[in-house]
DNA sequence: TCCGATTTCGTCAGTCACTGACATATAGAC
DNA sequence: GTCTATATGTCAGTGACTGACGAAATCGGA
């Protein structure tokens, strides 16, 4: 019965997105949404494994092109470095999907279970960051520290990218590094 | 009715670890936890919003304390030191809870649901750090990068002291910042 | 063109987290 | 010994999520 193909996903995301902008999170039931895409709720949970991911779309090139950066880094270089040129590669992908992020960033940071998936999201990519210094030989500590600092970065470029997008992600994304360096060698 | 007044809420927490090391987090229902607390689940739901929540326990003395010292610090300090130093400060709080802290870490890391409130937690007290440095003038996307490298040095510190519980927590946050300046001033 | 396999969806029944409303019993103030 | 605030029990209900099963549509090939 493969009526709709793909686009049943994307029927649900834009019917959750509406729902939500209209009457908020919590006040929209996973019924409702698959109701106004045509669909059952059964079929909701079977395009998102939780009410949460239809806010939320991850590119699927984001982790493997992060890790091959990672892996594909010269050797010799800071474990900083590393992580700020993986991240620096992954620029372009945002750029992307600005059209899919921008309307929901408000929701999220609006809503408190949303929020907490958006920081469970950004706590996997550090988790992935550290991985990938730790195939490297970096210590275990010191590579989740440096992941950590290096998405600290990427979330201020991120968040300057959003109220400027004049400005490339990369121009950003430079800035902040220079904001880190400015920081800690007091 | 108060036939137990506070530990109530001790012997569920006493529960819910016991029955989640022995059938898992997913396994045991708070119906579960409530019984063998010889309690009802209404009444484990009138100690804690949130299944996960008795697993977790947040001094209350934290957060006053970390908004306390980020307004106390002196002038004219750069907002990373004003961050360590308000983290430095709460280490004894962080002693102080290792009896209750310790057995619950293996189980939040190996459960996805606890994994993400922890990561809540960690950005929520970031959220915190970033707000008293904003109420000291510090410009808004500058506070939130210095708060999330403070708390990555946060970390850092808190897993050495984990491992090695014999030097002081002080210690290795010390020892943290040091690997922090000698990351970025590339 | 017909057929079997695969995909996508609907239906149904069920579990579990969580909540509101109301009753009840206890500890402590007086 | 009342009186009151507080801690708990009971009950009914909503909503997120899952497993099992069936049905229809698409696609590959004979």
């Amino acid at each position: 019965m493969p009526r709709n193909g793909d686009d049943a996903r994307r029927r649900l995301q834009q019917a959750a997105l509406e729902l939500v902008q209209e009457h908020g999170y919590d006040a929209t039931t996973s019924a409702e949404i698959a109701a106004r895409a045509g669909l059952t709720e059964r079929t909701f949970f079977r395009h998102f494994s939780d009410k949460r991911e239809a806010l939320f779309e991850e590119d699927p090139r984001l982790r493997p092109a992060l890790t091959e950066a990672m892996a594909e880094a010269a050797q010799g270089l800071p474990p900083l470095e590393i992580v700020l040129q993986a991240l620096r590669s992954v620029g372009p992908l945002l750029e992307e999907n600005r059209a899919f992020t921008a309307p929901r960033q408000p929701i999220i940071a609006a809503t408190p279970a949303l929020r907490e998936r958006a920081d469970a999201k950004t706590a996997a990519l550090i988790s992935l960051l550290a991985a990938g210094l730790r195939q490297r030989g970096v210590e275990a500590k010191l590579a989740a520290l440096a992941a950590q600092v290096g998405m600290a970065a990427f979330s201020y470029a991120a968040r300057a990218w959003f109220e400027d997008p004049t400005e490339t992600f990369d121009v950003h994304l430079t800035q902040a590094f220079q904001a880190l360096n400015r920081m800690s060698p007091g």
